[in-house]
DNA sequence: CATGAATGAGGCTTCATTCAT
DNA sequence: TATGAATGAAGCCTCATTCAT
């Protein structure tokens, strides 16, 4: 499934990654792992010394860049925090239709497992990683920071609703549509 | 932790249910729930012939009908739809902070384990059905029918990102203050 | 799968002899036996106080039975002991090839399961059963009471083993051919 | 039951091999095949990917070449067909009757189980050849090819029915007096 | 730096049986 | 006489991890 010419550590992230969202934390074994990243059976604990959590975290940060450049890459070229947030959500659709990223990643990951307060710790902080680059597009676009805040929470609530009604009804369109109610 | 009164095949939903939404499906062992339940090891695949599947999904209807109730109770009393939604916002943030409600019990039930057509389906059922019932509410309340769909599914949005971002940061704050954005 | 006129105690032997014979004691649960037999739940202990073992020895008696009349119909209207022997064996590739008999009866449903004296002893009379009854025709077509001894013995054994033949190679040909060695 | 020195793998290959012909593949479960190897809970399936069918499959080979060897040393030193098959039928009383040697191993193996074509086709396959191995020292004692074949099938039968008719019997003197007939 | 053999705890499910009615 | 709810032991298998190399 992944490119064989990347090194086997950055293999085993992007399998992980993928895995983990579509199946979650617990439903993905060490077995499947290895096999889509074509790892050698000892290879894991080489890189990640504490197995499965470490592989995890890192899953989750990749996931996370990935989040990140796509806010980056909707808001950069937009006139208004409207218009960025809709481009936002379209690509989002896009993605859910094409990839079928049916979930937040980052909840896939590190909201399963063991109630380990390290994996809430992190996704606490790339949750508010987002919030954050969402919000510093609004002020730039003239938003108080009163509004941006406020605006950019919403939004990310309103996305983490949007995938969980669009998996539950097969349709992205929720995601689409959701930014006429910001 | 489940009263014994109770009869066996109704502490094992009762169980299930806040086990699940606790740890997810694949995160909770059989072992667990029976003994949560206090109930007997033969006794699961007497009143589940499909053993912990068919259990999730009744786990899923009872926390469904909580919700049900509680949207009800909510909207019952209020004079216009935002306060009904305030309301029913309150009630889940101390369900929050009391018993740990600290994800979308549905979503922890059906949207893991294996790739079931099955739980999503009744997912879907679900949710629709509490968008129905904010629908019907919102509607006696004056609104236009398009205005209470769009509204109800708003809320239905926020209310699961809520809960996401609560849990993030062991603070049910932002879902009280949600309905300040409806 | 049983003609549901039958009472429920022979609709239960007929399955397990059909059961027991195809899969194997072990291979059958009580689940597949009370389905197969259309039985209530409850009423295999009725029946068979004993259980599983009650009725494995019922079911291995009613198939003796069908092997015996099987002798009978093949050696009561042969002129030498070789012709109804060739008979007996035309009748069991049929049998073979039409319904899947595919093993002795008596060996998949006692010599399996717990390793019971009572099982090998039924088994046992049983087979001196069929070997007496075919020693009574060899006797009365002329042959001397040691020969008719040897030769019933002798057949019995080919028969066990064209079975084996047989099922190994899919092909009842060998059932067919092996009287040309008597 | 094994000897502690051989390799795990080994000691696995040879408990099943005793363990099946005894009790039958559905009669032996994983934990008495554990105990009786001594080996730890999860080196099964590390050394045989498929559990508990891989193990029966290397049993029944194992069980074979056992077989073969005493075909080999059975007709080697042979002056005649019969003499070998008789010299054959003594070792195989001997073992019925120190060992409980009490079935064909590979019938037992894999005869039962799921109605797997794999397990079928392997007992074919060892079947054939051990009705080949007789075959070619029928041929090399100077029998034309038509005559060692249907002798060495004659006697594959024979040990099969003998083996089944000492069982019942708990008495091997059935397998030695069947070369009389030959 | 990298590997894969080895491990034992725990996974879910099916089993034959007992019992109250 | 006849039933089906209830039971706990045992079934096979997968798990994440450790270790020797």
């Amino acid at each position: 499934m992944n490119d064989r010419a990347l090194p086997t550590k950055d293999r085993l992230i992007l399998s992980a990654a993928t895995l983990f969202r579509t199946r979650g934390y617990h439903g993905v074994g060490l077995a499947d792992l290895l096999a889509d990243a074509k790892a050698p059976k000892g290879s894991l604990y080489h890189h990640f010394p504490n197995g499965k959590s470490d592989l995890a975290m890192a899953a989750a940060t990749s996931a996370s860049d990935e989040m990140l450049r796509l806010i980056a890459a909707s808001f950069d070229g937009a006139d208004t925090f409207k218009d960025g947030a809709t481009t936002l959500c379209y690509k989002l659709a896009k993605l859910f239709d094409i990839t079928g990223w049916d979930t937040c990643p980052i909840a896939a990951t590190l909201f399963e497992g063991p109630d380990n307060e390290e994996f809430r710790a992190h996704a606490s902080h790339i949750y508010e990683g987002w919030i954050a680059e969402v919000h510093d597009h609004a002020a730039r676009s003239g938003l108080s920071d009163e509004d941006a805040r406020a605006k950019s929470e919403h939004l990310f609530m309103l996305i983490q609703g949007g995938w969980t009604l669009a998996r539950a009804r097969r349709n992205s369109d929720v995601i689409r549509q959701m930014t006429d109610r910001l």
